[in-house]
DNA sequence: AAATATTTGTACGTATGTATG
DNA sequence: GCATACATACGTACAAATATT
């Protein structure tokens, strides 16, 4: 996990951005899964309302998909590049 | 089981503090098991989500062990007081 | 051996309060 | 006032390990 600075832009768009970068490269497949709030929790110190604020951004751009209980995953298809620039 | 009031202590700290109390006073003797998480949300009224915030504290402490599908148990080695003040 | 119950583990959903810039 | 960020707290669902019947 990338790091996430203080500065000028929102953590959790810093955050959104590692993870979008992630699945945009490949690193992250179609129905692969996210790592778990706690874990980015751990992995970044971030709280985990900050941390959801970035999941939902990913998931209204339809990059994941999010299940109760299970996880987020990587959408199985993605909307076309340009949709969210 | 004391009472977990609203006010500006956190109810996990208070639940914290009342199992801690408990141990070093030696109501809890090493090897005890504590109660389970169902039995102090029926007895406190909490969610378990924050029982188990209270429980993770005594267990970082080192004041507690546990195990899934047994429960959680008084360490039999208790870290010196003053480790966590 | 098998089914059921108990207990902790994991994970997301939602809401509120507080504080800061 | 608003966005950001953290802390707390409750809710829901299911998985995994253990204990019991």
């Amino acid at each position: 996990m990338e790091e996430i600075k203080d500065g000028p832009v929102a953590k959790w768009r810093q955050l959104a951005a590692i993870l979008r970068n992630r699945i945009e490269s490949g690193d992250l497949a179609p129905g692969d899964p996210l790592p778990s709030e706690v874990e980015i929790e751990q992995a970044t110190g971030l709280a985990r309302g900050t941390i959801r604020v970035a999941i939902r951004s990913l998931r209204d751009d339809g990059l994941i998909v999010t299940a109760q209980g299970k996880g987020s995953f990587v959408a199985d298809v993605r909307p076309p590049a340009g949709s969210g620039e």
